[in-house]
DNA sequence: ATTTACATGTAAGGGGTTACATGATTTG
DNA sequence: CAAATCATGTAACCCCTTACATGTAAAT
């Protein structure tokens, strides 16, 4: 239940349209909270119509751009979000549940598909330290940058993860 | 898309009932696959009328214990997923998702948070560690089985990660 | 006999994915 | 004015979560 959180979140970063929203979960907030932009219109919707969001003004007509800004409501509703406790969630990762499939019923092509994620993990990982050089390479920053720089790290740290953890795991399969 | 075949790979290791499946997906598959027994009842008669599975010879009412073996075409089938190729899911995490809240609308009670999360992986990773030593500490291992090491290896990883991470993060809270 | 644990389900609702539909604006 | 792009949606389906329901077997 946190895609209208991250929505929230994201408006009151910077106002903006649905298709705007959708850009910005591909690029950024997406590291760490993905949504497709029919789950973006359908939470905006429900988030105007609870009075968390109001639309700027603008002549509204289908295939037009809506702009949305948070309202006080809406604040408060993160605000309190943000002190609630929720515990992690349960794992459930494909790829590992291959590994074990595949000490059942053989390593088909597991080789070849481990190394085709390594180069995945390797590709986001230098999109992360890119991202890390441009926007918090300077010595002091804000409490806010701090905690945004946070955010990336554990998006860097979990690329560097699963990089090892292939690495180690293309061990098992020699013949490649 | 991969309940079927966590399930597939549960029946192949040993033939069980939905409830005795529930206990080992809450046991050891859950660490990288969780399932309710809801979804695990539910996908069995799936399987069983797609012909991949079928209950062992016992008396059927509703109540009383069925259990499940895989039949040729459920390994097939099983075989076939393990050579197929998939992208990695994308990141879903409310906690790193709070974080970045928090840098627009204030660290309400977060630090408490993290380190409540920080003793859950702490809690979890002593489980893994023990299992490992208990499953896998003899010096020379089948194939099979150094597979499902490798498994267990990127749970305890993964622990790793989340404690050294919450660590750092916990450092942006030196009120507590 | 009654309670407790075991075991299998049903139902409702939410959220995510995929495919498709449609209107508005810009560009050649 | 035609095509491409921008922008907002609709619809169907699947999976997961939560709460609840019901039957069987074992324990006291």
């Amino acid at each position: 239940m946190s895609l209208p959180h991250a929505i929230l979140t994201a408006l009151l970063e910077k106002p903006s349209s649905g298709l705007g929203l959708t850009r910005r979960f591909d690029k950024s907030i997406g590291y760490f909270w993905s949504a497709t932009h029919q789950q973006i219109y359908r939470e905006l919707a429900k988030l105007e119509q609870s009075g968390f969001i109001r639309p700027l003004p603008q002549q509204p007509s289908r295939g037009r751009k809506r702009e949305y800004e948070v309202l006080p409501a809406g604040r408060a509703e993160l605000t309190d979000w943000v002190g609630r406790t929720e515990d992690p969630r349960a794992v459930r990762d494909p790829l590992l549940l291959r590994m074990r499939a595949a000490a059942v019923v053989g390593t088909q092509d597991l080789g070849a598909e481990l190394e085709r994620h390594l180069h995945l993990h390797r590709d986001q990982l230098v999109k992360y330290l890119s991202i890390e050089e441009r926007d918090f390479s300077s010595p002091d920053l804000s409490a806010e940058s701090r905690l945004q720089h946070l955010v990336l790290r554990a998006g860097i740290d979990l690329e560097r993860y699963w990089i090892a953890w292939i690495t180690e795991a293309l061990r098992e399969f020699p013949e490649r």
